[in-house]
Formats: structure tokens, C-alpha cells, sequence
DNA sequence: CACTATTCCTAGTGGGTAAGTAGAGAATAA
DNA sequence: TTATTCTCTACTTACCCACTAGGAATAGTG
């Protein structure tokens, strides 16, 4: 259960883009300024945008008055959608979909535990904007999580590794 | 967001020691025997045995009536405590725990979704147990989840890499 | 005791992939 | 024409997952 660098890279980036999208819709982005300002490294950066930009999610344009900018509205563009994207679908088994995997005996309802985490996921993920990010405020599925009593202490005890 | 082969082959060899141990608390289940069952490499089978041995999950005897057994009943373990065992952290941002990554700029409140799907996890992950998923009858953040309509289908359309 | 059956420990190996790099090429505008 | 920026292909590096090998330790059996 792990956000890769790609990801979060990629997250930062849409959002430095979204708060630009907001100043101005048409206005381009440098990929350099991104990279400086959000200290992802620049190549990587461009390879990530590429994706995104395959993907829909963004509009580019090359030359001495280049960069990029968002194809649509950050409202319109969910956390989900950027990790779909960049890094295959929420939840997998093994490189398998939840629906996919198939066990046997004792095991049979295990496939229930994977589904469920890929609804949790889905419930968490695709409710969350990245204009919802830029001005802090979430939905109710997302801050009823937030107000969890331990919600930013992690679990004691296992770190005995 | 993926479930590792350890973790799978984890969660299934627990399930298979589950059952037994509901016949009888005492009784020892060869390696062997877990590993055919379950269609697992038998000697990754004993690294990770041995790992939820140390964490205390699981008690071993070595000889010719050897074997493994649960160490207490499957009610008292949840799939996050096999998970955090064998993969570390329900949720980690890049190798770092969510309440310990910063982001600067538009990215800051990025922090909070990442915390957010940690307790999202936590809630359902924390809540199943063994003995539950051997009865398949789940407690009610799960069954919640696994009422959606589209729970068991894939989000279609991000297939186009 | 010998013998067998089992887990335990240390130490690998191979392949894949994440993360990042390099550099030439193509578009754009002044 | 030239400077600037993105685009594409290829490459590298390093790590880690999944899995394997082989012997040592342990426990029961006759």
C-alpha cells in the first residue's frame, strides 16, 4: 500500500498546475518552474506529464512561450483519476484485480477483504478534486475519515523489524 | 495499492492454520501440507511462517510431529496486523509514513488525503478477522463496502496504456 | 543410539521495475 | 534565424520482490 514517487510527483504537479488554472485558465506553466518550485526532478517531471498529458489531463505547448496547463477544471479531476493513470488501477492482488482472483478453501472469502479495500479506496479517492486539495476542503466521506481521534498517529508496536 | 504475493500467500496460510486451529487449538499443521493445500513455493512459505512467528502470531515445532498453529484465536488477529507484519505500514507516501511527509505551495494539503486513506484502510482492515473471513460474515464497515453496486466491476476506460 | 521428519537460519539468485538520466529532435514565437 | 521549450527514444542504476539452496537444529521413533 504504497504511493509511489510517481504519483505524488505527479499530484504536485497537477496541483501547481490547478492553482495556475485558477489564476488563469489559459495560462502555461514551465515544466522548469514546476520542477524548481515543487523540487521534482525535471526530466522525470517531463516524462510524467507526458502521461498525464496522453491521458487528457493536460494540454501542453512547445516553443519559447511553451509549457503546461490543465485540460479542464480541477473540480473535474480526481485524485483517482491521476493514480488510474499513472499507476494502474487502486486496487490489485498480485498484479490482479480484486474480481479476478480465485481461492481455494479457507481462503474463499479472502476475495471479499480485497474487494472491499478497492471500494474504500474508490469512496476515498474519486470524491476528492484537486481543486478540493488546493482550498482544503473535503467532502464528507473524506473528512468524517479526517476527524478519525487517531487519524495522524500511526499504529504503535510493529516497527520491531 | 498492491497486495504483495507474501501478504496472499500470508493471509491464505493463516486462514488454512485458522481452520484448523477451530477443529483444534493445539494441533500442528505442516508446512507441506499448507503449501500443497494452497499452491504456495513451500520455502517462501517458511520465510514468511517464520516471520509471523517472531511477531508472535504464530508458534512452531520443529521434529517429526512438527509443525505450525495459530498462537491465539483467529477472532484476536486482523488482516492489518498480518499486512503491517509482512509489508510494513497500511499506507506510506513514498517510503514515508502520511503524518510525516510536507508538501509546499498548492501541494499542502496533498498530506491529508494520504492520511485519509490510511484510516480508510485502517477502518476496514482493522475490523476483519480471520474468524470472520473463515465464516464469511462480515462486520459492517465491510458488508457496507461490499453492498455497493459496482463493487465487484472495474472502472472501465483507463486500460488504454 | 541411529534414523527420520520437520522447522530454522544464512545466504544467496534472477528478473523486473521504479526512479532517474541523456541527448537529439520537433514545434513555437520573437 | 535563433532561443526556448516540450517530445521521444533509449539508457542506466539500483533496489527489492519472489523464490531457491543447503545445511543446522530439534524432536520423536524404534
Amino acid at each position: 500500500m504504497q504511493v509511489s514517487a510517481k504519483v505524488d510527483y505527479g499530484m504536485r504537479a497537477m496541483l501547481f498546475l490547478a492553482e495556475s488554472y485558477q489564476a488563469d485558465p489559459a495560462g502555461l506553466v514551465k515544466g522548469d518552474s514546476i520542477s524548481k518550485s515543487q523540487s521534482i526532478p525535471v526530466k522525470f517531471l517531463e516524462a510524467i506529464l507526458t502521461e498525464l498529458r496522453h491521458a487528457g489531463f493536460v494540454i501542453s505547448q512547445r516553443g519559447a512561450v511553451g509549457g503546461y496547463r490543465l485540460s479542464r477544471n480541477p473540480e473535474k479531476i480526481s485524485v483517482a483519476d491521476l493514480i488510474r493513470v499513472l499507476d494502474g488501477p487502486l486496487a490489485a492482488v498480485r498484479g490482479q484485480r480484486p474480481e479476478n482472483v480465485h481461492y481455494e478453501g479457507p481462503a474463499e472469502r479472502l476475495q471479499d477483504v480485497w474487494v472491499g479495500i478497492r471500494v474504500a479506496l474508490r469512496n476515498v479517492l474519486e470524491g476528492v478534486s484537486l481543486a478540493d486539495i488546493l482550498a482544503g476542503q473535503f467532502g464528507e466521506t473524506l473528512s468524517t475519515l479526517l476527524a478519525a481521534p487517531d487519524a495522524w498517529v500511526s499504529r504503535p508496536g510493529y516497527e520491531s523489524n
